[in-house]
DNA sequence: CTAAAGTATATTACTACTATCGACTTTATA
DNA sequence: TATAAAGTCGATAGTAGTAATATACTTTAG
């Protein structure tokens, strides 16, 4: 039940520019900035950033002083997104796959006791990434902080 | 979040023997009968079938009219011991694996918003998967047939 | 004794993931 | 307007893990 490395490396990306979001362009991060701070290839990093921004989550500006920053507020970017555009679906097989659904060879679907199972899985996991916005991690990151801090 | 086909492959495995299940020798399955049914290369179930037999949820006869057969009740087997037999911790990062954690190199992990999240969906995986036994997973598929049988 | 069945290990094939390279385009600013 | 900083793009290479096959061996019923 893995994870992608592409898809760990994007969410940190994309949690770190959520962070940085305040409306300004003070908001920019460039790409050194984030791979050295989150340990990412800095090559890797980039093809996925690109990933990002023609999926339409991310904007970016060329030149001196460019960088990358989030093409929506966070409140309206979620983590399945994010993870969606990267790493594909989340279901776990695809026969209970919302979006990508490929039949899977067992006799009878309707009485499938792995398709059932599975399909509670994936509802499970849908829940908490399609309901967790860029925003509300944000929010869990800096109360962490805040209790650490007294 | 992909659920390897090794995995896939050995939980249906394991639906199908313990819906044959009933404390008498016959009981038993062929691994080409499993291979049939379940269209699973019967080469590479072997292989499966033998690693969960060695993890001790099998055991098996050689010889003519042998088999394999469930080493425990279908009540004692979780869905979440398979899985982890075969593919390995259910956590999608290491840093939220209860069996086999590993730090990510991540500045703090008691402020990193990613962990967070992926603890949370670790535990929403691991609570359906450590509580649904092969017990439950046949009840279900009786209760869908007769569904359609009416 | 023999055929059916599981055991064991090695090897191959394939694919997805991860990463790197080099040439190009855009932009701020000295 | 020249230059350096930054993103863009396409190709490709290395690697690990997955999936599958091959071959030889052991056990057991009849």
């Amino acid at each position: 039940m893995r994870l992608s490395k592409r898809g760990e490396y994007g969410l940190r990306a994309m949690i770190n520019l959520a962070n940085a979001h305040n409306g300004s362009p003070d908001e920019m991060i460039q790409i050194k900035d984030l791979s050295s701070r989150e340990q990412i290839p800095s090559k890797y990093l980039e093809q996925i950033l690109l990933t990002l921004k023609n999926a339409g989550l991310l904007h970016s500006r060329m030149g001196i002083g460019g960088g990358y920053y989030l093409a929506k507020a966070p409140e309206e970017i979620s983590l399945g997104q994010i993870i969606r555009v990267l790493d594909g679906p989340l279901a776990p097989i695809r026969c209970v796959s919302q979006m990508a659904y490929e039949p899977c060879g067992c006799p009878d679907e309707r009485t499938c006791g792995l398709r059932m199972i599975m399909g509670d899985v994936r509802n499970a996991i849908a829940d908490i990434l399609d309901n967790t916005t860029l925003a509300e991690v944000t929010a869990r990151v800096k109360a962490a902080h805040a209790l650490l801090d007294r």
